[in-house]
DNA sequence: GGACTTCAGTGACTAGAATCACTTAAGGGA
DNA sequence: TCCCTTAAGTGATTCTAGTCACTGAAGTCC
């Protein structure tokens, strides 16, 4: 493994001790991954926990008739909690983690990652981290959805997208639509109001966010 | 602590280690919750991880207009996750639990749970396994939520609540409607249909569920 | 600079679910 | 037994969101 990398790991993953690293750069794999690629799909076996070096990716449910709906992104210095925890899954939704931008993540085959649990006072801090971090952030989806119109959970969605990736989302109403599991017309008429009232501008293929605050 | 209680621990959690059941006797204490007391509840600060001997406790979300809905159920054996989990949260919705039936719990001080993941692997273990446990029940329920209509998230509701205690289910319309976050006057009306169909038959305050799979 | 493709806007209609305003039924206590 | 409370049933109405069937607009590729 390159001197970069080792750099690039140190950078999101400064919490490690330095013998984890080590283990890390020796037996794990970087893997490149392009835009809109998919990282993981439960159901099939999943042999490696997946950390985020850079790039986004969305974590996403998706049931029996395509449809889906985002769960969280995860940014660098992230690890995708599901790898850690699924085991195989049959069921008919599944949960898929797709990149967003080029990304790299770090492939741990999933023995290390067990052993080092209780080797790694560090690893442990962080994976238990991960659970309670991505439970958090499940727990906000499933309140969006729970108690909340779609003109809030698009708003949500929003806020969250601005945080993760800018005040430029360069997402058709489309996409928009699929990942809040609803349709694209009915998220124009949404997104129009949200124009009129000032906080966003509307373009082809992407929003300008003005300020999702005040609405 | 009396020896019946040990035995009722060895008897829910008899995966522990020898050593750490007695530092679980001599540190922590049993609680006798009434039916319907409230065990724990998010936003103020958690002191004790929570483990279930006896009873059914229920899991739920409450938003700031006090409506609710139901994560899952906590069996004896169990733990609930969000103690170990949660931080002081300050949000508007709030994660509570409940006793469904009178129950005891095991009350352990946080720092000594903290200690113990990295001095027992059974511990350990235990938390790893709830974490994941609890994370897909809650993906479940954001399933059933996100991509399915009331009929069936009732059907879901029904099932789950069988499961856990039995096939007479001992609720008010009113009170399913609440953990479904709906209203008495929808779900009197899908109840009737299930029992037009022949799955279950009602009465005033139970439920006499027959086969909820034929539906 | 047309022709084509993809994205966005819009009106009409439908469906599921919530709400309102009641009535009816069941059980419990005096 | 009658009264009272609480639970359940029901029709009418409203609202939100999804669907259908288009039209219009913006890019893109010869």
């Amino acid at each position: 493994m390159e001197i970069s990398q080792k750099e690039a790991i140190l950078q999101q993953f400064p919490q490690f001790e330095q013998t984890l690293l080590d283990e890390i750069l020796t037996h794990s794999t970087i893997k490149q991954v392009e835009e809109g690629e998919e990282v993981m799909r439960t159901g099939q076996y999943i042999r490696s926990t997946v950390l985020l070096l850079s790039g986004l990716l969305k974590v996403y449910r998706e049931d029996d008739e395509g449809n889906e709906f985002l769960m969280y992104y995860l940014e660098p210095g992230n690890a995708c909690a599901l790898s850690m925890m699924c085991t195989a899954r049959d069921e008919q939704s599944q949960i898929m983690a797709k990149a967003v931008t080029v990304a790299e993540v770090i492939l741990i085959p999933s023995h290390l990652s067990e052993q080092w649990l209780a080797k790694y006072k560090s690893w442990h801090n962080f994976v238990i981290a991960s659970y309670r971090q991505r439970f958090e952030e499940l727990l906000q989806t499933l309140d969006s959805i729970a108690f909340k119109g779609l003109d809030e959970r698009l708003l949500f969605y929003l806020k969250r997208h601005v945080k993760v990736s800018g005040k430029e989302i360069r997402l058709s109403h489309q996409q928009i639509a699929l990942e809040l599991n609803s349709s694209r017309e009915v998220i124009s008429r949404l997104l129009k109001k949200l124009e009129q009232s000032g906080a966003i501008t509307l373009h082809r293929n992407f929003i300008e966010v003005h300020d999702l605050e005040v609405v």
